[in-house]
RNA sequence: GGACAGGUGGCUGAGUGGUCGAAAGCGCUCGCCUGCUAAGUGAGUAAGGGGCUUCCCCUUCGCGGGUUCGAAUCCCGCCCUGUCCGCCA
């Protein structure tokens, strides 16, 4: 969601911006509501301010006994009364209208992101590490090894899902604990473990809702979903929430299952555990002043970064063009861990800079100094990372001449063994 | 799932039809006093929106409806929290 002042003081200014991200974000149209909207809310506040007095006079009257002027002053509200119904619908119809095209915005882009609108056109600004080649594709790396079972999953759950079995299932958690570990103990997160589930509005807090609904798996029964991804359920932790500014700025790492529908995905890119409809993160989430959210962007990826280099793994970093990062954010990197058997990179991380945006939507806000006005946090998130594709990248990568996979150092002492 | 109790400002908590957007206390801000004090004292202190913007108006007491000239207060529905019972990994 836009600051509304922004669109009604500078229309061309966001038209542009909405169109670097090939949106043609219907200014003209939330213009025209937005007056019929200020119009009918202020004639609606002189009727209610009109009718106030009234009522407050018909009090004064009865408490000095006059009934009959009482009575009199009633007598006259009836119209005003009908006129204040009218006006309420109006102003209600004019808001819904309003709070429609309003999510129908996407987030502007910074001017320091390029413009483009294909993956192809977004920068990498980065890479790291040498790059393996030759090697199984991990698929058939995880059949060798008895670690995924794709047959019995499918079985159980239908396609686009998988058993981890053995050292595999124990890799899975070897990798999450590891991944929690390190950024609560060396890049200062809090942990926080939240629901699967989460309700419509919190949907609607992060930007999935209204208009992502077929990327996600409703419960039938309940206004209830299965959460896409952390951010949701942790950025709306606070949610109509005044931080503390000597708190800020706040930066929360939780692990959870993921569940997305994927729908429309398949070929090529999806085989083994590269897209499946359910799979494990470690998200990253923080909370922070809107002056410093750019930096703390650029400390963010890293934080992630740090993940790929401590497991010595080879990957690059791509800064998105304003038509490929998506809907919501303002600035986005995203890193790809090189997977040799597949021989291309996989994202195994997004990090965005949303600024006001999503605190815009969930109402999440922090004082500066006692008794000054609220202002919204701008919120950062990112993965730190995403299990299954780094498992990919770490089988193709560490498997040995003996078809054997040397676990890198940090994981060891949670594999409790070096090799698989 | 059943029964009962309750949801009020940053917090605690009073308020059962009319100057209540809301007592009191805590916290916080500014000032005074006191020669040291986690003391005393005075004033201020919710958010959102709108306007003719040193001031005024509207909305908001869990959410949504309703009754009424007027609702924190009465009625209906829903949500949430607590306690007890039942059930259960």
């Amino acid at each position: 969601m836009l600051d509304r002042k922004l669109i009604r003081e500078n229309p061309d200014f966001v038209k542009e911006a909405a169109l670097r991200k090939g949106v043609v974000a219907k200014v003209d149209e939330f213009l025209g509501t937005d007056t019929l909207w200020r119009k009918a809310t202020h004639e609606l506040g002189e009727a209610n301010a009109e009718m106030n007095r009234i009522s407050k006079t018909i009090g004064q009257l009865m408490g000095q006994g006059k009934k009959e002027e009482a009575d009199a002053a009633k007598s006259q509200t009836a119209e005003l009364k009908a006129r204040i119904k009218e006006l309420e619908e109006d102003e209600r119809f004019h808001e819904a209208e309003l709070c429609k095209l309003e999510l129908t915005f996407p987030n502007l882009p910074h001017p320091s992101v390029p413009d483009g609108k294909t993956p192809e056109e977004n920068v990498t600004v980065k890479e790291w590490g040498d790059k393996v080649l030759a090697s199984k594709n991990h698929t058939e790396i995880a059949s060798e090894l008895g670690l995924i079972d794709f047959e019995r999953a499918s079985k159980v759950t239908g396609s686009g899902f998988a058993v981890y079995t053995g050292l595999g299932a124990k890799l899975q958690r070897a990798l999450i604990n590891f991944m929690l570990d390190f950024q609560v103990e060396h890049n200062g997160y809090r942990e926080v473990a939240p629901p699967a589930l989460v309700t419509s509005q919190s949907l609607v807090g992060t930007g999935n809702l209204p208009k992502f609904a077929e990327d996600l798996y409703k419960c039938e029964g309940d206004d209830l979903w299965l959460i896409p991804t952390a951010e949701v359920p942790v950025t709306n932790l606070y949610r109509d929430e005044i931080l503390d500014l000597i708190d800020m700025p706040y930066k929360l790492a939780a692990y959870t299952p993921c569940f997305r529908r994927e729908a429309g995905a398949a070929g090529k890119e999806t085989r083994g555990i590269q897209r499946t409809h359910q799979f494990d993160k470690i998200e990253l989430v923080k909370y922070v002043l809107p002056e410093w959210s750019y930096e703390e962007l650029e400390s963010l990826v890293t934080d992630a970064e740090d993940i790929l280099q401590a497991l010595g793994l080879h990957y690059r970093v791509l800064l998105l063009c304003a038509g490929d990062m998506g809907e919501k954010g303002c600035k986005c990197y995203d890193l790809e861990v090189w997977a040799p058997g597949e021989g291309r990179y996989l994202e195994v991380s997004s990090c965005t800079n949303f600024e006001a945006y999503q605190a815009r939507r969930s109402n999440i806000r922090f004082r500066r100094a006692p008794g000054e006005k609220p202002e919204f946090v701008h919120i950062l998130n990112g993965s730190g990372l995403a299990v299954p594709r780094l498992m990919i990248a770490l089988l193709e990568t560490y498997r040995q001449e003996d078809g054997s996979i040397l676990i890198p150092e940090p994981l060891r002492s949670y594999m409790g063994t070096d090799v698989i």
